[in-house]
DNA sequence: ACATATAATCGTAAAAATGCGATAAAAAAA
DNA sequence: TTTTTTTATCGCATTTTTACGATTATATGT
């Protein structure tokens, strides 16, 4: 890993990483986070309800939060359990350490 | 620290968090980092040469990143010089360790 | 088949972020 | 003092994000 003289993340990897850090700076998407670290494998109803704001605008989040790598749906039944994603978390935070290190 | 069945930061630690998190997700700022992490105490000249955006516009973008952490400004005649915060980025890194982990 | 439960998507309105040129501010140089 | 250099701020236009209700889609239950 390159970390003497330059960031040592490809194109790729640093794109990712603003996508990741763009999701997680706003604050219903952090809440949503927070909440599925005490609740993991809950419903999209369930964070519904702890947010301020709609199902359809929680849902959009939640989409935001997926393809950012976040968190993982997986259908059961007609509702959708989420869980965070630990691979993509863990890599971000690999990744930022080794981002901007002397 | 408190990790074993919570994010362990305080209300003030996740808006900072989240503040951090914010200026990091956009691709102007990124570069900005970038650029600082290779140019120590460039000043904001040699910015704005590197970016495809105004000087107006890397003003601003400068701002954000120093309002949230990320950087410092010294003054140094009619210029300003800036260096990463190595001791926020730090802080930064570390929390994100901390934030969503078993 | 029909109704119910759950979540995603559509269309659109409101709010926030981003960008620019012009101008102001402040220190340095002439 | 006047001019130059450098950066910050102002006013405004454009784009992006956020939010909502209504609708659609899909699976489950009756």
């Amino acid at each position: 890993m390159i970390s003497c003289c330059s960031p040592g993340l490809s194109s790729e990897e640093e794109k990712k990483l603003q996508k990741m850090a763009h999701a997680l700076g706003n604050p219903v998407r952090f809440e949503i986070l927070k909440f599925l670290f005490t609740q993991p494998g809950c419903i999209t109803g369930d964070i519904v309800d702890i947010l301020p704001v709609s199902q359809s605008t929680t849902s959009q989040h939640l989409k935001v939060l997926k393809d950012a790598g976040w968190i993982e749906g997986e259908v059961a039944g007609t509702a959708v359990s989420y869980c965070l994603n630990q691979r993509d978390i863990s890599w971000f935070q690999e990744s930022m350490k080794d981002l901007l290190k002397d």
